[in-house]
DNA sequence: GCTAGCTGCTAATGGCCATTAGCTAATTTC
DNA sequence: GAAATTAGCTAATGGCCATTAGCAGCTAGC
């Protein structure tokens, strides 16, 4: 069965047994509308000889030659699949591959960088194999990202990227209006003293962006800001508890589900507990978290969504002439979840 | 800094502002250790315009010349993440993600099928732009796998595949022989009684190879072959408990999860407690499972062993210039469980 | 001064395809 | 029956790169 073991043939070689030329071939196979007619003999003893020699078209030379390639290539900075990650970048993925499905594009997954991640190697890349691609990534290098734009190549990516000078395409969870809607709900259920709380240095773009929906949550009510802690590590969480007793707030926003908990610890041996005493609001960020009984108020990070959504972003400007930097975000949903709850009454101090 | 936006350099301008020829500058890109040398101060001169125009060179057009892509395709019968397929897919992609970073190829998910998934579409198909390809699906289309086969790429099926005509490459689980020490497990817990049940008709290879692997235990250990029952549907499993009664059957070896849970309730209706009464176990085909609770006794599909093996397989088949077909079959580790117990004393009957 | 051998580069080719201008033969128009 | 049109095809080109044969200029050897 297997003829010519080793090299598939080729459309001359299919011209040749059709007795018709290269080009013949090429149009039946893409059988455009274009100016060129073909008869329908020809056409099936075209048909006829790619079916009895198993014709298939080389992708490579195909794009070569036409341009696109209807292939996405996704890129992450860390391996995607590798144990730790894999509850972080799944959704995503599962994300991309629903929409690149509907819009009959392909995936390729660059995981071959090794050890090392970057884009560029010895001056090439693989990326551009792919018509555009998707970025992924907690830590990317930034040198490569802005490299990476000033190429031309399209890409999108996933996550809120801020980067010296021209902008770059992205798709970001909107953690600002959950933030904000958070807090506001905070002072819907009547607590007066709310503060902001979060462990490592808040200098990433989604702890800024958090913060701010913090900020606008007063703004828009006319409040006074509430603080805003910092701490170094999980180590100043006891410290962290004393300035909440004293300072008599009765509202937490924590960036993170660790710090939440830890928080929700230290209280309890106090004798304050969540969220009896104190509410409690969770802002999506999963990292380090350790348990999972406690059903926190918060919001979900719409992971699969912004896939989806970068995805679609990516595939228009693929289509469209204009490559200006395109930003979308997607609305993160709240979480109801039980850890806020009215203000405590009676509690003076 | 983006300079002539939308279009890419090529070889030929960098080799034109560094004044060489294109040749040289593919010299300095590859840097091999061939006979052709390059003076170190043409080299700077080449790589710098390179950095300077943002050069990347085009992967097709390297394709196309060398050969060689290190992309490795991965085409599933079924969409590999939309939701129902997630938990079943996901751990053959995370094996093969892991092996192809190792060996430094890319993975390319095919997606775009769409609805009817099928490799061949209008007489070509995407998947030769990979250097080969993982196959994956329990149901696959077997024409369209022969005419894989036929057309010269390689490719290697995750899963036992026998096809009419020439043998294809593939990955299986072993499920035989682990079918064959759960079941002489059953023996040594000193079970006379021993039967087989599945739901559905058991053509397909994996239920074939189970079988097989009951048979064996019986064969190794001299003994009459126990009976093997065919369910059409769960409805029937009122009935097996009644033959399992009748025919003081101790031990049942279920091929899916969902049978012995099924049996496990009727079992327990009828007074029959397992394993006290009735030990079972299971051959590893979560199909349908309703419930975790328990501890089945049974075996594991090693099915992120599985992707690596195939990766593997299928990289070294590349390598090589022997394309024969080749197989490989990845032990199922069992899984003690709690479901095999000793046979019941004085249960005469 | 002539040859041999080396260094450093280039011209040319091929890989497979899509596209287009243009050609030939058949058919229609007047 | 000549001119115009059309149907059906092909030759040629370009897309970007890797590879190889070979050339020009130089040095070393005798």
């Amino acid at each position: 069965m297997s003829r010519g073991i080793g090299k598939r043939p080729t459309q001359a070689d299919i011209a040749r047994l059709a007795g018709v030329s290269q080009a013949t071939v090429s149009l039946v196979l893409n059988e455009r509308d274009s100016g060129a007619r073909i008869s329908p003999e020809t056409r099936d003893r075209v048909l006829a000889a790619m079916r009895e020699w198993g014709y298939v078209a080389n992708a490579s030379a195909r794009s070569l030659a036409g341009g696109r390639n209807r292939i996405i290539g996704v890129y992450t900075f860390e391996p995607v699949f590798p144990t730790t990650g894999v509850d972080f970048y799944f959704p995503f993925l599962l994300g991309m591959e629903q929409e690149a499905a509907e819009l009959r594009h392909d995936l390729l997954l660059f995981t071959s960088a090794g050890g090392d991640r970057q884009i560029f190697r010895d001056g090439s890349t693989r990326l551009t194999l792919a018509d555009g691609a998707l970025l992924l990534g907690r830590n990317p290098n930034v040198d490569e990202i802005e490299r990476l734009r000033d190429s031309g190549f399209p890409f999108v990516y996933v996550g809120h990227r801020e980067v010296t000078g021209a902008p770059v395409s992205y798709v970001a969870a909107d953690y600002t209006t959950a933030t904000q809607e958070l807090t506001q709900r905070l002072f819907a259920l009547g607590h007066e003293r709310v503060a902001y709380a979060r462990i490592g240095e808040g200098e990433a773009q989604p702890s800024r962006d958090r913060e701010k929906g913090f900020r606008q949550a007063f703004r828009a009510d006319g409040r006074l800001i509430g603080p805003v802690w910092t701490l170094e590590s999980v180590q100043d969480v006891a410290g962290l508890v004393d300035e909440i007793a004293a300072a008599g707030i009765t509202g937490l926003v924590a960036e993170q589900q660790l710090l939440a908990e830890e928080v929700r610890t230290a209280a309890g041996r106090r004798g304050l507990a969540v969220p009896t005493d104190l509410s409690v609001v969770v802002l999506g960020d999963p990292t380090g978290a350790r348990q999972h009984e406690v059903d926190w108020t918060g919001f979900e990070v719409p992971r699969q969504e912004m896939g989806r959504t970068a995805t679609r972003l990516l595939v228009r400007s693929l289509d469209s002439t204009d490559n200006t930097a395109v930003r979308e975000s997607v609305a993160c949903p709240i979480v109801p979840g039980g850890t806020a709850g009215p203000r405590p009454l009676g509690r003076a101090r």
